[in-house]
Order: C-alpha cells, then structure tokens, then sequence
DNA sequence: CTTTTTGTATTATTTATTATAATACAAAAT
DNA sequence: ATTTTGTATTATAATAAATAATACAAAAAG
C-alpha cells in the first residue's frame, strides 16, 4: 500500500491520501485491521507535512474507515458500513454517467467498467 | 433548464454551472442546437459575476459540449464526442465505485443506478 | 450607419482553501 | 523514564475562486 501523490494535480494531498486509501480497502489490498503508517512516517516519506497526513485519516475516521487509538497508530476499520452512497456521492455518480455518455460510452462498456472496479481484488491494474 | 446553485458547496459555482449542462445535455434536456442563456443574463439571473459564468462556458466549449461564437450566443453543440472517459474520470468513476462498496451498497445495485442515470432522458427525478 | 448585444480578454482585489511550520499534550508502548 | 502516537492550536504562505471594472471586435438590430 504505497501512495502516489500528484503535487501538480488539482485535487488537494489530503485528499489523494484519503481517496487511495479508500480505493485500497475497497479493493482489497488494505483488509480489516491492517495497520496504516503513522502520520509522521507517511509524512516524511511523501515529503510533506504532517498536519497534511493528519487530515486525510481525521477524514477517514470520521468516515468510519478506519480506527485512530491514541497511541496503537491507525488501522483499517473492518466494520461494515450501510446506507449506500449518499445524496453528494450519487450527483457525482449521476455527473459520470452523463460523461460517460457524452464521451460515446456505451451502456454496457460503462457497467463492464464499473463491474471491473467493484470486483476488483488484489489483482494489480 | 434552470440551474439550481449551492453557494455553501465545495464545488465552486463555475464547475457547478458546468456540471449542470452538461447533465442537461446528457439527458435530454437540452438538444443540439439549443440556445444557451447569455454570459450576462445567466450571471444577472444568478446573481453572480459574469466572468464566473464566462468561466464554465470556455470550459464547456473547450470540452466540445457547445459552440461559441462571437455573437450569436452559445448552443449546444451536438457534433458527438469520441473516446470515452479520460484517464481522470476514469479513476474518479474508480473511487466512487470503491464508495459504493464499502457503503454496503451490492454490485446489482449499482449497476442499475448508473443503467438509470444513462437512460434518463426527459423525465424527472 | 449607428447603436446594442455578444463572447472574450485583461487587471486588480477580496475571500476561501490548502499546505506548511512550530509546538504542545495525553496516552500508551518500550 | 523515554519515546512514539494521534490530536490540537496558532500562525503564515501559497493557491484558487469569485468579484469588479473595463475594454474590444464582431455581428445583429434599428
């Protein structure tokens, strides 16, 4: 589970951190009770400050993805979340879906790419 | 084809503006051809700056979505587009599905969301 | 032909967000 | 007792977004 930062992307580090990580566990490479890097040690080995890091796991934990002990360091959840995506998360979907159908994506190309996402395990892309 | 504005969104109104259209265009509200509303009376109707609205129209135009004389307004383009989702979208669609999975919601489930998003055209939701 | 309207462009300023920096604290492991 | 951990605070710098005030050329309207 290594990350890669885009510093010349336009979406914010914190936020590359929070959405690999999310990517991670949803595909399988990070499992339940996994340990992540401190704060501090991912911090130094991207090159960035700290309070960058501490941001991307105090979003994760409030999101229920991963636990934060004081001390024990941060560690992959494990506890199933339900309610599905929310309002935000499926205007996003919505917005995708009219791209995709605007690129010239087919219906089915479109569900073969999501099913491709979703079932992904393990295997490397 | 009014535009709902959420100025206490992260997403900035540009994008917000833009995302919009291009929803409408996907899904049927607006039609190749269509007049879009001038930089100036859209900003006016939304109480916004023009150069905002100016702002979401160069993007659209630079994505190929409308044309853009000088005079004659704006309108929906309707040349078709090719290629499918770049790269970018592509790993946006990646984290949403991601999202969707670990919020419990089932692959089925998803698959008829976007099936419902692709082929909404006309009606309301 | 004159006036108005259009998208486009420029420059400046304000505001909000992001990232960095320097510390500090309490809890737990070593 | 010391170190390491997530967490918190405050300040500052850098970047992005929005507003504001104009201006221009092209085309439509009169």
């Amino acid at each position: 589970m290594l990350l890669q930062l885009d510093f010349s992307s336009e979406i914010p580090i914190y936020l590359q951190i929070r959405n690999q990580i999310v990517i991670g566990i949803a595909e399988g490479q990070l499992k339940p009770g996994d340990k992540l890097p401190t704060i501090r040690a991912l911090a130094q080995e991207a090159g960035i400050n700290m309070m960058t890091v501490n941001k991307a796991y105090a979003l994760l934990k409030q999101e229920g993805h991963i636990i934060a002990d004081r001390r024990s360091g941060a560690a992959v959840s494990g506890i199933p979340l339900e309610g599905g995506l929310d309002e935000k998360e499926k205007e996003a979907l919505r917005l995708l879906v009219s791209q995709a159908k605007l690129s010239g994506m087919k219906l089915n190309e479109l569900l073969e790419l999501c099913t491709a996402y979703y079932e992904n395990e393990e295997e490397e892309r």
